[in-house]
RNA sequence: GCGGAUGUGGUGAAAUUGGUAGACACGCUAGACUUAGGAUCUAGUGCCGAGAGGUGUGCGGGUUCGAGUCCCUCCAUCCGCACCA
């Protein structure tokens, strides 16, 4: 019998697409573009699994939808292929990385294949190849190269900076940076080349600064922060210390409020744009300071959204690492204040946000003088004060503040009211209505109205000023690792000096070991002369740029993957222009789609390509988790009971292979091979003989067991079976536990949808006979809900809706070819193989499905003349009844008041009142 | 801690603007068929109840003729938090 033979479909139809090139993709201005695009994974060791394919076969469906809608579609991949675990591994075995990351990639990319994407493979970008991180280094070379004007809001040329600079000396300077000793036209002209490199690095977009970092020093490297854990490496468990470093940064808090301002254009989730304003953090507020007393000379500044308070100010604390610390601090509280600073320095900046039970601190000994009172307050210092954040320090007003009002309960300090009317025994007013209240000139002022008040007040005294703070830092922007982009930098004296464009890519060197110097240099710094291919200067830069470095302009490079002279030619990013839907994970939210928005507006500035957002519409995809399965053992035995039996005994459940499970039925011979240690398993059974597991839901990992990868999937019921059910298991951008037991499901429906059209011998049946009434409407339900739910992205419901066609068409027992061919074009975006081969089987030639045209809805075949009206009683379905649609209100309201089945509901009363929807519902109000 | 998301049958879910809750599948129950298959077909399947009927979208309130959908309160789970990518 000649079934739907998945197997040698799929194959067929792969190996016709690469010989007929079938997804290569051209410019062509004849169409409209349409550019979908999936986010690039990072090849990693384990290979794909079945979560992966999630995001790509909903950009695959889409894409192919386009196409057949008439679109020229860009639709590309690659890898994002530098990253830690390559060079983790490469530490411990000694392996370059590169090549442990080209066998993951060869991996990818067989498991990509077997799944039936159209994505044109000639545009393919590597991150970690030199080829592509050349041009990573050009655009790292452009942002050395340029400042934030903040007369023309706009990245300029660094050139036009100095002409200002050789013209004007530091006067009126409007450009975004860090403070600097002014200087004259004259001064300018006579500085040497360092002392006007470091100037201009207060101003540059690229530029070196010191940033903390996680220092392990036993490991001799930087940690990210999910790499410890309580204050210890997670690797060694060793020590972890807050560190000072020059590091490269990008001067990102330029453009907070553009990112900020542009998201209103873009059609993302508004939890995805909540989350970057978030990150992003403004608040408006004002600037202040503080003298110490008895500190001649000395100013704390702090950051405050409620100057309004300010006379509710009753102490300052300070971060522990900020600068005045020491200087300020008595003799009798130093020791205490040194103490805390070095605990502090143990404990990671997410550990000093999330403990806010453990209120900590330390009194400096030192007071500062109230502005305005003229008062003596108390500074201390606080870990839940952060240095990266305003100034690394504010003014506490425990009235208006939880977290300063638990402070200050905790060490005993004043809390002063300066809201009227408002009760603070057991905690802060943080409202923002209300009336100030104590507070000398903002007495009986609503807290809106003080505000202004009291940033004038503050102005006129010249103590500070209305300020707006963002929560966004400048981007830190190299890592002391190996498997990264060199930067295209050398130093001389410690200054920094850029490469010339001819002597790029600067390529990773050779060297001997992954690891950092026994002085603590990045790995880099290991190799010689000899091993950089280019050299100049002292020494080369030993830094390498971090993961987000290639991924922030990789759809760039897509749209001319080969081009050596340009990173992108102007040619072509005109006609592709920006991508028009983006998929992929949400983790992504802050992290690499803020640093690809800001690189696109710094391009955009530089007039390199002609659109200031990356991404026009996003969708994030949701996590699939793993199913684990568990056996339980008896404690202190090698006995397995089944798990309806476990109540009876005292068990253990431990994670078992999820190959070994069936519909969490147990192999117990392969049980037994499994792992030596249960050899000599016995088992308390069920009685027919099964051993049934329990099972949870989880995230998919090794150590689990629960790891399903598409591959098995695609050999036992095909890609198009495995693409379906992908897209059948739930919304896109919801996150769903895997569970094989369904995939018979769609598998049966793609069985079922190909008795359709073939007979056993798997020969046409279709006809050419003029359809009936009912198969038209059928097909024409169908096209209507399937492009509703495409333009939607509403990928499951569409599945569903095939379904219900196959379903409808075997009960017509339609065999009529016009409807029949439009539904293989209809389901072409899901199941590609299956199509193309049925196209070809009902008489087509081999490959022109795609040259064809979606089908198109016609409303005639859809005309009802009548409708089954539910009844409700009080808002409750009682009965339906069938009424022709023509019927009027009051028409209708007559004929069902006669109906037994409504009097029997009224039961005697009268209606209060009717509600009738024509084509909707009737309810009944008694 | 801050920020984001999600809660509907035994399971995955559907219900696009407030209008028949549970479409479509999985699983399960019973039956038919027989080249004994991961096949096909028929009927049933939210819960309680023999039935009439009652009840039901995480909990508790509210708005409405009518709430899974809108508003308020609470609870649970998952994700992100700046060197994982």
């Amino acid at each position: 019998m000649m079934e739907y033979n998945f197997r040698e479909i799929e194959k067929k139809w792969i190996k016709f697409w690469s010989e007929n090139k079938s997804y290569r993709t051209v410019e062509d201005s004849s169409k409209k573009k349409y550019y979908v695009l999936d986010m690039f994974p990072y090849p990693s060791g384990a290979g794909l699994h079945v979560g992966h394919p999630l995001g790509y076969i909903a950009s695959d469906v889409i894409a192919r939808y386009k196409k057949l809608s008439g679109f020229n579609v860009l639709h590309p991949m690659g890898y994002d292929s530098f990253g830690l675990p390559a060079e983790q591994y490469a530490i411990q075995t000694g392996q370059h990385p590169a090549i442990t990351t080209n066998r993951n990639i060869d991996r990818y990319r067989e498991q990509l294949d077997q799944m039936g994407f159209c994505y044109d493979w000639e545009r393919e970008v590597k991150t970690s190849s030199p080829k592509y991180y050349k041009w990573t280094q050009w655009i790292f070379k452009q942002l050395f190269n340029a400042y934030y004007d903040l007369d023309s809001n706009r990245t300029k040329n660094i050139d036009q900076l100095v002409d200002h600079f050789e013209k004007n000396g530091s006067d009126g300077i409007k450009a975004y940076g860090d403070e600097h000793d002014k200087f004259t036209s004259y001064e300018w002209k006579n500085f040497n080349i360092e002392e006007k490199e470091q100037i201009l690095q207060c101003y540059r977009i690229a530029y070196l600064s010191e940033s903390q970092v996680n220092w392990c020093p036993k490991l001799g490297t930087v940690l990210a922060n999910d790499e410890i854990s309580n204050g210890l490496s997670i690797r060694g468990g060793y020590p972890v210390e807050q560190k000072v470093m020059r590091q490269w940064s990008m001067r990102i808090k330029a453009y907070a409020e553009r990112l900020l301002n542009d998201l209103d254009g873009l059609d993302w989730t508004d939890s995805l744009k909540e989350q970057q304003k978030n990150w992003i953090g403004k608040s408006v507020g004002a600037a202040v300071s503080f003298e110490v007393a008895n500190h001649k000379g000395e100013y704390i500044e702090v950051f405050t959204t409620r100057p309004d308070t300010i006379f509710g100010v009753t102490f300052l604390v300070l971060a522990p690492e900020h600068e005045l610390v020491m200087k300020i601090v008595n003799d009798s509280q130093s020791e205490a204040v040194k103490n805390y600073v070095k605990e502090t320095s143990s404990k990671s900046e997410r550990d000093r946000q999330s403990d806010v039970k453990n209120i900590t601190g330390e009194f400096t000994g030192a007071f500062a003088i109230h502005p305005f009172t003229g008062n003596q307050i108390p500074i201390w210092i606080g870990d839940y004060v952060l240095s990266s954040y305003g100034t690394g320090a504010v003014m506490s007003v425990p009235c208006g503040d939880q977290r300063d009002y638990l402070f200050a309960k905790r060490f005993d300090i004043d809390i002063v009211n300066v809201f009227k009317d408002v009760d603070i025994s057991k905690s802060a007013y943080e409202d923002k209505t209300g009336t100030i209240a104590c507070s000398d000139f903002l007495n009986d002022l609503q807290i809106n109205q003080a505000i202004k008040a009291a940033i004038n007040a503050i102005e006129q005294k010249g103590i500070g000023k209305g300020k707006t703070n963002y929560r966004l830092r400048d981007a830190v922007f190299s890592r002391q690792r190996y498997w990264g982009e060199p930067f295209p930098v050398y130093f001389k004296n410690e200054t920094p000096y850029l490469i010339d464009d001819q002597n790029l890519p600067i390529e990773l060197p050779e060297v001997d070991k992954y690891l950092p110097t026994e002085d603590g240099e990045p790995p880099l710094a290991r190799a010689d002369k000899k091993q950089w291919k280019h050299m100049e200067g002292d020494r080369m830069d030993f830094n390498t740029m971090p993961g987000w470095a290639g991924s922030s302009w990789y759809f760039l490079r897509y749209m001319d993957p080969h081009n050596e002279k340009e990173f992108v030619s102007k040619e072509k990013v005109d006609y592709w222009q920006n991508v028009d839907l983006y998929i992929g994970g949400s983790e992504h939210a802050t992290g690499h789609l803020l640093y690809s928005r800001f690189w696109t507006k710094c391009l955009y500035d530089l007039n390199f390509i002609p659109f200031n957002e990356p991404f026009k519409k996003l969708i994030n995809q949701g996590m699939i988790l793993g199913r684990s399965n568990f056996v339980y053992r008896i404690n202190g035995t090698n006995c397995y009971v089944s798990k309806t039996k476990i109540k009876e005994h005292d068990t253990t459940p431990i994670h078992v292979d999820i190959s070994i499970v069936k519909n969490d039925i147990l192999d117990q011979q392969k049980f037994k091979e499994w792992m030596p240690e249960f050899k000599d398993a016995t088992f308390i059974l069920e009685e027919n003989g099964d051993y049934i597991c329990g099972f949870e839901v989880e995230k998919m990992s090794k150590s689990k067991y629960n790891v399903q990868t598409p591959d098995e999937l695609v050999i036992d019921f095909g890609a198009d079976t495995l693409r379906l059910y992908e897209m059948f298991l739930g919304p896109i951008e919801q996150s769903k536990p895997w569970d094989t037991k369904g995939i018979s499901g769609v598998h049966n429906f793609l069985r079922k949808c190909w008795r359709l059209y073939c007979d056993a011998d798997g020969n046409s049946i279709l006809i050419d006979k003029e359809s009936s009434k009912e198969s038209m409407k059928t097909l024409h339900k169908a096209i209507k809900r399937i492009r509703e739910d495409l333009d939607r992205f509403s990928l499951n419901t569409c599945v569903s809706t095939y379904m219900i066609a196959v379903n409808e068409f075997t009960d017509q027992k339609c065999r009529n070819r016009d409807v029949l061919e439009q539904f293989v074009i209809l389901l072409a975006p899901y199941a590609p193989h299956f199509c193309e081969e049925l196209w070809e089987k009902i008489g087509n030639q081999s490959g022109t499905l795609y040259q064809s045209r979606f089908p198109v809805f016609n409303q005639e075949y859809l005309i009802e003349n009548t409708y089954e009206y539910p009844v409700s009683f009080n808002g409750k379905m009682r009965f339906k009844v069938e009424f022709p649609l023509s019927l009027k209100k009051d028409e209708l309201q007559k004929e069902l008041e006669k109906m037994d089945q409504t009097i029997k509901w009224l039961d005697g009363k009268e209606p209060k009142k009717v509600i009738i929807v024509p084509g909707k519902i009737v309810n009944f109000v008694i």
